[in-house]
DNA sequence: CAGTTATATAACTGTATTGTTATATAACTT
DNA sequence: AAGTTATATAACAATACAGTTATATAACTG
């Protein structure tokens, strides 16, 4: 039950839910632009994403200067229907298709 | 977006997750049973079952001296998974088939 | 190598949430 | 009607969590 507990507490956060969802939309992205993208601090959106890595939710790997962030390889099954329920609002979520910064 | 924020709030914590199998499990079931099986106070679970009350997952009726809980009718779509995830892990559940009371 | 950019972490504040204790209400029982 | 049982609610304490500010670290850039 535990397991349930900590994927629903991922999900019980909008601003989460809003990274999880950009993270889907865009399958890589890095930290800034998550910031940007949703006008978060990033120091918050920092401690949301080590969240989402410590549930195995998502996956972190460093491409130079950047973090980049992506949906974990071996996805929780409970996931699926998260994922699809997600994918149905994302169209809500404002657009920025490659990273501005360097 | 916020819908499933509430939702997945119901699930957050450890307790809720119990009540809802419970319910799951007895289809019907009255408070002091759901007191009695999971040995949490009376006024903690009757305040869980009333945050799922409003969040549209339980149902309540009252039935002579009880107050019996269900499944809510127009059960949410986003909620079958969830359904399924925890039927799985019912049966480390206490069983108390009948209220013992009157 | 000094400065800049991207990310992480620590310390803190304010708010939300859990669980408790005490009390109210409502239906049954005698 | 008085007592009992079942449930709900209010007030409170303790803890957990979100968001901020300040600082550290690590990789790039000139």
């Amino acid at each position: 039950m535990q397991k349930i507990v900590s994927l629903a507490k991922v999900f019980s956060d909008i601003n989460r839910l809003y990274i999880f969802a950009l993270v889907l939309r865009d399958k890589e992205i890095c930290v800034c632009e998550i910031c940007d993208t949703l006008d978060l601090s990033q120091p918050l959106v920092s401690r949301h994403l080590r969240q989402m890595r410590e549930t195995n939710i998502l996956q972190a790997i460093q491409k130079g200067k950047w973090v980049v962030y992506s949906l974990a390889k071996d996805t929780d099954l409970a996931l699926n229907c998260w994922i699809d329920e997600i994918s149905k609002k994302l169209s809500k979520l404002p657009k920025l298709v490659t990273c501005k910064r360097q």
